[in-house]
RNA sequence: GCGCCCGUAGCUCAACCGGAUAGAGCAUCCGCCUUCUAAGCGGACGGUUGCAGGUUCGAGUCCUGCCGGGCGCGCCA
């Protein structure tokens, strides 16, 4: 089943075909000037142009090919040569029949199926998530529930930061400040069981400590060798499982871990692999004996790198330094074992990595080293960069303290509005306290990520608290409340034994709430090809808007006719069906009521 | 210094291979609840798309230069 405007585009297509001109010019598209036409065509100008004809002369020769289809009212040629196509109302109410019967909404999969990875380019062991982090879990978990629903197989990897420098810093960190820990590590380095259990005075360090620690160290690392040389050489400890290192790592992981799930969990995101980066590390020796083999490993100042620069490049790029002269581990390292390990386990055709796109020069170093090493099908490894949240400086968020504002306390802060606003509306009474705090929440998540999804993913932005706890206008919770009007009014059909019939079109707002039910798949289609949520938001905003204009322009229940009723109950059940699987999109579930 | 990205309404952001009159929300102002949830609907106001050239029938979109901002550039991740 393929929405009007494919079908338009082909009726077109044979139209250019049938003059004797290209087929592909035969495109279709929404109509940019509503009050003209419902959709376009464009290719007679560049078809004109090619064949050296006048472009309206043209346009009035295909107009004429399609003057008697049945599901246009219209054929205009207008302005230099634009093809306008009005769609009949038959048209139109059939369209919305498709989409009412649809579990899929209208909406198409991929004829071609592919094995894909998201790699959300997790947040580092030892810190909680910051609204800086809402990027990239927000658009990766929406990317993989999109490329899922198109039909491909999509697995979602956290790919956690926990196998770096930042590891031996930290280490170094809490043995300074607890003498009894740093014997513990001392002694178990020496000849202890990594695999063992943890030592109790270990399981005294928490998150708050290594939050704490954590910029402190990296400051010292920053200005301080000896302090620098002794973290590197602890990271080098770790990667060697030596027991007082490791066993403390685990503490490290163990106590983010649990932030991180509370985190994730609120959020709605989930992943299928909680990898890190020390999960790679078994493949890390061989695949460096496999590289020098290859004759792809120089020695350079002491480390080992693989060359990736090539003669066209505008900029010449930095090689893979793959063993530092420490002896260990780097984060292209890890990258480049992890493609391996994906290689191997899962065998994806396209991975996806949801990184900041400050990193681009670093997976293009890390892409090229795959693919030089035959790690990965050239071509199959993409970086779809995020723009960095900034705040109303220009620069990184931070709150009004100055620290970074926690991605758990943004998400509180949200919901206690969200709770205020519904106890206003009255739903404290009317909702078990349970109910209440789970609308309260859902109404909060709506507000967050789609005061995010709603922005180009590339395009850095400004993070305004006021926006992203705003209720009104083209909001999260501004989807949520036409779809909760929509279930109210089902529920007070269903208890009047109204039921939904035939669609018939008649009244502009009906007219336009057909028109949007169309273009899902449109926005579907793009949000796929550019790794674009945006385009499923603007799409269920538009959605969200058109029903609320027919709501108010058009009496449901109250309708003047008994088919009018049904027909309208219709066009409200399948408007609920795709604005409720565009949310779900986002990552966005809808309560009953708020 | 080299490279990448960005500059659109007072603010925050959109804009489908280059198409018609560049769209939303917020803010401001004016209307609309005895009828399905007013977290809503209608209307008004708001633009030389940073500047200057170029390509094109047509440029926010492509090319060149300049101005302004952000980011990256081998042992952090």
């Amino acid at each position: 089943m393929s929405d009007l405007k494919g079908d338009l585009s082909e009726a077109v297509a044979a139209a250019f075909a049938a003059a004797g001109l290209p087929a592909d010019l035969g495109r279709v598209t929404a109509s940019d000037r509503p009050d003209l036409a419902d959709f376009q065509c464009n290719g007679a100008l560049p078809a004109a142009k090619r064949a050296g004809l006048n472009p309206r002369d043209v346009a009035a020769g295909v107009a004429g090919r399609l003057a008697g289809d049945a599901r246009l009212t219209s054929v205009e040629v207008a302005g230099p040569g634009f093809i306008n196509l009005k769609v009949s109302d038959a048209a139109l109410a059939a369209r919305a029949a498709e989409v009412a019967a649809d579990p899929r909404a209208g909406a198409q999969g991929v004829s071609r199926p592919r094995r894909i990875i998201i790699d959300y380019g997790g947040p580092n062991v030892a810190k909680p998530m910051h609204v800086g982090h809402l990027r990239s879990s927000i658009i990766g978990e929406s990317l993989k529930r999109i490329y899922r629903f198109r039909g491909d197989t999509v697995t979602g990897d956290a790919h956690f930061g926990d196998w770096g420098y930042q590891m031996g810093l930290l280490i170094g960190a809490v043995c300074d400040e607890d003498a009894a820990i740093a014997g513990l590590v001392e002694t178990l380095n020496a000849g202890g069981d990594p695999d063992g259990a943890l030592p109790a005075a270990f399981e005294q360090v928490s998150l708050a400590d290594l939050d704490r620690l954590y910029p402190l160290a990296a400051a010292q690392g920053n200005q301080d060798t000896a302090y620098r040389d002794r973290a590197r050489k602890l990271t080098a400890d770790l990667q060697a499982r030596r027991a007082g290192c490791y066993l403390l790592w685990r503490r490290f992981r163990a106590v983010t871990q649990v932030a991180l799930q509370r985190d994730f969990h609120a959020l709605g995101v989930d992943f299928d692999l909680w990898n890190g980066e020390s999960d790679a590390d078994a493949l890390i020796e061989p695949m460096v004996a496999d590289l020098a083999a290859k004759g792809l490993l120089e020695d350079d100042q002491g480390a080992r790198i693989v060359r990736v620069a090539r003669e066209s490049d505008k900029k010449k790029l930095p090689p893979l330094l793959v063993v530092s002269s420490e002896g260990s581990a780097m984060y292209g390292t890890t990258d480049l074992a992890t493609v391996l390990d994906r290689k191997q386990t899962l065998a994806p055709d396209h991975v996806i990595y949801c990184v900041d796109q400050r990193q681009a020069d670093h997976f293009e170093v890390v892409f090229r080293a795959a693919y030089l090493a035959g790690y990965a099908v050239e071509g199959s490894l993409e970086h779809a960069g995020f723009g960095t949240m900034n705040g109303a400086d220009g620069k990184p968020f931070k709150t009004r303290e100055g620290g970074v504002l926690k991605l758990n306390d943004l998400i509180e802060m949200t919901r206690a509005k969200a709770a205020e606003r519904l106890r206003e509306a009255g739903l404290g009474a009317e909702l078990d306290p349970a109910a209440f705090d789970d609308t309260a929440h859902k109404v909060a998540i709506a507000a967050l990520k789609f005061a995010d999804l709603q922005n180009f993913r590339g395009t850095s932005y400004v993070f305004d608290l006021d926006r992203f706890s705003s209720f009104e206008g083209k909001t999260g919770p501004y989807l949520l409340y036409q779809a909760v009007r929509v279930k109210s009014l089902l529920r007070k059909a269903a208890e009047a034994g109204d039921k939904a019939g035939a669609i018939a079109i008649g009244e502009p707002a009906e007219r336009d709430l057909a028109l949007t039910l169309d273009a899902f798949d449109q926005a579907v289609a793009e949000a796929y090809d550019k790794k674009a949520p945006n385009a499923v938001a603007e799409h269920a905003y538009r959605l969200a808007q058109a029903f609320s204009k027919f709501y108010a322009a058009c009496p449901i229940l109250a309708a003047p006719t008994p088919a009018a009723k049904a027909s309208r109950l219709a066009l409200a059940t399948a408007a609920l069906k795709q604005l409720e699987l565009a949310l779900g999109l986002l990552g966005i579930e809808t309560p009953e009521r708020m």
